[in-house]
DNA sequence: CCTACCGATCGGTAGG
DNA sequence: CCTACCGATCGGTAGG
């Protein structure tokens, strides 16, 4: 069901939705350089011109903030990176575009920290609470993606039948969330690194007759 | 020079020697799981019973405590997982060691928020100043000292003369970080995927007749 | 190392 | 969405 179904004549939701998007949109550019603590809720006010107590109407708690937060860089994030690798047809060439369209999201600074992922999970991966589970649900749902990529590669015979899926998108991640961190740290090399780490990671288990997306 | 040389009659600089050393030790805890934003000077006085501002003292800003706490890690952090690998003679044992004292050093919570530099690293990565500079020195100085460690073991002929140092020296740090952040999130196979990816990344460069510490 | 204090900012509430 | 306010805590200072 569409938001305008429950508009109001005057267009409060409308604008009141608006609002909201305009806070997330915010609060994921500064999350991802200050972290999800760093968000403050007068700071956001006063970035977007509206009162403290305005803005958090749309939330009712901070902790709801940083939720909400997560779920719209969730979004960004499927449309970014995810969208891009599901156009090409399972095998190695969607493994390796979803490789590049991740390393294209962070050198491209989609969110102005960097990946919002890393940062927030290394804030709060020590932390128990609700937002330490959503991030483990985020990082779940990419994994699995990984996985699911991989799977079909070897389905469609241009993985070797011997891989081992999981220990491969454990390597693969590895090689992209530390390229992620090497660019915040002014690494320069750091993409080409790690492109080349994944290139020869799938080289190893390549099917033989398989053809090379890498070229 | 000593501390005690300079040490007044009354142990006044023992004293506050101690008091700094016992400041430190909390806020590295404090710092692995909270950041290094999440230190407060008040929270820290109140943890160690003494006042904020005889804390504060010592210091003499928050960015002073900060680079403090970083420097007091990076002692532990010699300690823990750089001293045990240098007990090891030169070549592919020295990288294993160093590679197996890490993922120890992560397991074991040396910091109760797993690695403290994974943490910090993250916080700062995106943004600029003395703390940021201290982290990259920091991470320099590690991925300097497993590059020597690597190119030791070409030298001694249990690494290929062609392999490229700094692109494996990427790799495995790739590996190591991404253990601890699974850790972090409860992944319970993280720690045996890393230890797989080092041994099998290490057999495709290592010399053939080298003899392979993973036994 | 202490007490006592500063202005600023925090998340959150009352009431509209 | 607003103004006006709450208690708590922040980093930091004065003065000893």
């Amino acid at each position: 069901m569409p938001d305008d179904v429950l508009e109001e004549a005057d267009g409060r939701l409308r604008r009141g939705g608006e609002t909201r998007r305009a806070v997330l949109g915010r609060a994921v550019e500064v999350a991802s350089i200050q972290g999800l603590d760093g968000l403050s809720i007068g700071q956001l006010a006063n970035d977007l011109a509206i009162s403290k107590s305005g803005l958090f109407a749309h939330f009712g708690a901070k902790e709801e903030l940083q939720l909400a937060t997560i779920r719209a860089a969730r979004r960004i994030y499927a449309d970014e990176v995810v969208a891009p690798a599901l156009l090409v047809p399972p095998g190695l060439g969607r493994i390796w575009t979803l490789s590049e369209s991740w390393l294209d999201y962070s050198r491209r600074r989609v969110f102005p920290g960097g990946c919002f992922f890393s940062r927030a999970t290394h804030e709060f991966g020590g932390r128990p609470g609700p937002v330490r589970d959503a991030l483990i649900a985020a990082n779940g749902e990419w994994l699995a993606l990984l996985e699911r990529c991989i799977d079909e590669a070897r389905q469609v015979d241009e993985l070797s039948s011997g891989v081992d899926v999981e220990q491969l998108a454990f390597e693969i991640n590895a090689f992209l969330e530390s390229a992620n961190l090497g660019s915040l740290l002014g690494q320069d090399d750091c993409y080409p690194r790690a492109r080349a780490a994944v290139r020869l990671r799938l080289e190893r288990d390549a099917a033989a007759a398989a053809v090379r997306p890498w070229g």
